[in-house]
DNA sequence: GTCTATAATAGGATAGAC
DNA sequence: GTCTATCCTATTATAGAC
């Protein structure tokens, strides 16, 4: 409020994480190099150095940050909606699932970054996505009906599904697995 | 028959094939070197272009091959054997799975392959190698009384199952998720 | 078939000017 | 904050002796 240009624009760091984002996803962490994401996004070294000074891992550590509160504002918050059905709960992370997967074309930045090399630096991170993601589908079935024992066992299934569906999606060039076992989920976990 | 030492000790192709099979299953293409290689094999690297001169998209091919003749031989030889029952069809099956996934402990190597960098050099693999794995799934349900349309659908459901369950294991180094899921997808198979 | 040695290059990361 | 230039190491791959 103090002075005029205070809103000056913030550096792109949002944009270039997407990028990132964007890259790893699709080649894993050893997959992707420095010069490829100097090309992708149109930055130097040093300009990718200052942004990340850690280099690599940090690029990859923001990446995962990314996802894990993207996965808290967009699946998280939607699940635990006080006072919302179940049915409400579970398309509001579908189809904030859909999206993020583009309809079964694009691969998860977890698996991705799980499988594709990286020596067990990113492992935390992963792990503790998947734990939240699990957890509050467990909790979004308990708060809605089901026991805690059951609510477990699907969320478990949802998961299972979502990832192997990408997977099988991908390798057989065929998005229509992923959307159908989008519908698959839904049945489990509504019925 | 001709000579005394025609039957001299075979070239070691296939002990390095099996040692490179752990290596990309564990690292992905581009997280394995052929440092890593030599150290995994007792190697040099001249030895190694030895059997492998096309590099190391050679070694890869090789290994996805001896995947995709582990499927044959154990998974599809299985499913489609004349005569058994759907039970016994997927029960070996299964087995063969739980073996070569170690319990839930080793990820896929074609997962590991599409995830982890290679730039599309070996796609084509691993799509084949997931087409004959789904294909003969399907026609052993057929065969034992499913319409085509609906052994497709448990087929899809399966190995997403699998692969899924194999992902989140791994992430969340929980085996038992793997081996709950082997029993869900024969469930689902003989249900 | 395996080894030592050696290219040749790509990769990650830094220094310093602007 | 970005660029150019540079460094160092790892990496892929080859050559030639044994």
């Amino acid at each position: 409020m103090s002075r005029a240009n205070l809103a000056s624009p913030p550096p792109p760091r949002e944009m270039i994480v997407d990028k990132l984002f964007e890259l790893f996803r699709n080649g894993g962490f050893d997959g992707v190099s420095i010069s490829d994401i100097g090309n992708a996004t149109g930055l130097g070294k040093s300009s990718l150095y200052h942004h990340f000074p850690g280099g690599k891992g940090d690029m990859a550590a923001a990446v995962l940050g990314k996802a894990s509160d993207w996965f808290e504002s967009e699946v998280v918050k939607a699940l635990l909606e006080p006072g919302a059905s179940r049915e409400q709960r579970v398309d509001s992370m579908l189809s904030a699932l859909d999206g993020l997967y583009c309809g079964g074309a694009k691969p998860c930045i977890f698996a991705s970054m799980l499988l594709g090399g990286a020596e067990g630096r990113v492992n935390e991170s992963v792990t503790a996505g998947f734990r939240a993601w699990h957890k509050s589908v467990a909790r979004a079935l308990a708060e809605t009906g089901l026991s805690s024992a059951e609510a477990t066992v699907r969320s478990t299934s949802a998961i299972v599904q979502i990832e192997g569906s990408l997977i099988l999606s991908r390798a057989l060039e065929d998005p229509s697995i992923f959307k159908r076992s989008l519908q698959s989920v839904r049945d489990l976990l509504l019925g």
